[in-house]
DNA sequence: GATAACTTCTGAAAATTTTCAAGATTTATT
DNA sequence: AATAAATCTTGAAAATTTTCAGAAGTTATC
């Protein structure tokens, strides 16, 4: 009686027993290594729970996925994230793969090919979804009983809120604190930057409109649908230079694209911050490399991983866990990118319209 | 007996009976679940091939490591490394295990903690290490005979090279041809900036010393023991100035020290390249994020990645191969931030001391 | 709406991994 | 050098995972 305590007094056989399957198809249950018909894999999961059966200190994988989605490289940003994501894990004694992937958002969800290490649980036990998602590759996750955590402000399209955990970072109460910091300093001629058939953009240009709106001054967005961050600084920059609109500051959608507006600048033989103020987003190394400095809206990328990978272990830990939505806070970090407007100050205009 | 083949003819018993030894230990050694005295692991390993046990194809992790080793945050060097690494691992179906860990070079090789993860073949079957490292790390991987692969570069202190694999990329050549080119556009006040105390600053210094005294010219080096990068850059370059040396090229150690040289010559009002001309090394976006765009030595970092996993996972897929060393080669990417010296030049002597 | 062709699911048996306690070896101490 | 304490190895048995081939369920076609 007093034998010595199992790691587990609940054997896997007696789960079989008292659900009336076979071993076999308990273990496919427990460690998700083949599917099983719902109502069985129910069974299987409410008499394990019944029968105290430890679903989680067994020796079985302790990893995570850190799911890179749809971007072709590793940007500062999302390095940050995968820092702060690995952090957690491993102080919890998790390990994070990283897996970079690519898929249509169009596609339907029996269609996304899932890398085969996410195929069975034996391998990975949930997922960090980073970069851009959408939908049918949650439900492609959902289908294989991945808990998954998701970058909120990075999903594109509708997708079921409710039922999946997600982190957001406040971006656009952040674009919203640029703006109004930009309008204490005296500016009104102030302009956002981006592409906004990007989610991340879009929500951003949300923040700066209603700052404007606020202060009763009328939004100036340029935004142009290009792909790469940095020239589409430099070119909406460009164009609103070159068409003599007036410009005091720039609000530029992410830290990339403010380097592109410096450089527009700079082509015009515009100073910054003597000429133009320019903010950005996301405050990456950049940012802080950027010459001058850049002002810019600090994400805690550290937090924002560490926030993910703890929702996650607490799904990974307690199979009955609600979906949770955590939203943290941004702040403006302020360099030597901004000055105030004095009073006396002439409009700035270069009516020199370049050619680029 | 045409049964139908099975994923293999031999199985752990066959080796086990062939062996004279338990099943246990036979799955001991064969999964790397625990330790095994040296003489009985070899008759094992010996029996397996002479049987011709399928070592590779059955059903173990496809999981390989990406050490991280002592770096506080992943820069955009290693991170491109790491996703070279993954791509070249996700097309031959492993996956990378991001893992940044931290250790003394000093301790003995018995008290490195090794992570958890890696205590187990079951887990991860290989190790590329990356980051800075030391032979007491190696030493604790083959005592668990984990196959492993080192970025040449980074290792401090004496190792014992013909062990094992590693890949090196050519940054003594790349730091020569940079010197080189300063010389071909008639630069002679020409500077190498870096902390020597790290092994691959002196490496460069090593290539620049040599470019220098092919062409007869005195090798002028600033080696200041500073950690940080950028400060680094800043004050090596302050002092230079300040002290009032002739100047008209630098040859940063690496491009976040090529950006604190960039920002001590805009505080002492020196254009770049009008004034001075720059080069960095590594290539990495910084390079051409600075304004204006940085020549410098280009590190083919997704090959290095490359090579290192391809490295890894022959020595994986074979237990039999060799320990090699492959070195890639660097190229100097011409940018911005260089222009050729014209005979009728003056040499530029700022005087002002500016206090820091 | 029946049948064929195909896919998915399942339990029994086979294979492998893991635990446990005993035996072997090493290290520390006298 | 001898002994005690601690650590490491090992095989047998227990537990779990995986294979295999048949059963059950789906879909496509006539």
């Amino acid at each position: 009686m007093t034998k010595k305590t199992r790691r587990s007094n609940v054997r896997i056989q007696d789960v079989a027993r008292a659900a009336g399957l076979s071993l076999a198809t308990v273990s496919r249950v427990l460690n998700g290594s083949a599917r099983v018909r719902p109502n069985l894999h129910e069974r299987v999961v409410k008499t394990a729970l019944k029968l105290g059966f430890d679903l989680n200190r067994r020796n079985d994988s302790r990893i995570v996925a850190f799911l890179l989605s749809n971007r072709a490289v590793l940007h500062p940003f999302h390095s940050a994230v995968l820092v702060g994501a690995e952090a957690h894990c491993a102080a919890n004694d998790f390990g994070v793969l990283f897996l970079p992937m690519q898929y249509s958002p169009k596609l339907p969800w029996k269609e996304v090919h899932i890398p085969r290490l996410l195929q069975n649980r034996k391998v990975v036990r949930g997922v960090i979804a980073a970069g851009t998602n959408s939908q049918n590759l949650l439900d492609a996750l959902t289908d294989r009983r991945l808990p998954t955590v998701c970058l909120g402000n990075n999903i594109v399209g509708d997708w079921r809120k409710d039922q999946y955990s997600a982190v957001f970072f406040d971006d656009i109460g952040g674009a919203q604190e640029a703006t109004s910091y930009f309008q204490s300093l005296g500016h009104r001629d102030i302009w956002y930057i981006g592409n906004c058939q990007r989610t991340w953009f879009a929500r951003r240009s949300d923040g700066y409109r209603q700052a404007m709106e606020e202060a009763g001054l009328p939004p100036l967005i340029r935004d142009l649908n290009i792909d790469n961050a940095e020239d589409l600084g430099y070119l909406a920059t460009k164009s609103i230079l070159s068409e003599g609109r007036a410009i005091t500051a720039i609000l530029a959608g992410d830290d990339t694209t403010a380097r592109g507006a410096y450089r527009a600048l700079a082509d015009h033989g515009l100073r910054i911050p003597a000429d133009v103020s320019v903010i950005g987003v996301n405050d990456t190394i950049e940012a802080s490399a950027l010459i001058p400095p850049l002002t810019s809206v600090r994400v805690f990328t550290d937090q924002l991983g560490k926030q993910m990978a703890d929702l996650l272990l607490k799904q990974i830990s307690r199979l009955d866990v609600k979906p949770q939505v955590v939203t943290l806070p941004t702040r403006l970090i302020r360099r030597e990118s901004c000055r105030a407007l004095l009073q006396s100050d002439p409009i700035v205009i270069k009516e020199e319209a370049q050619a680029s």
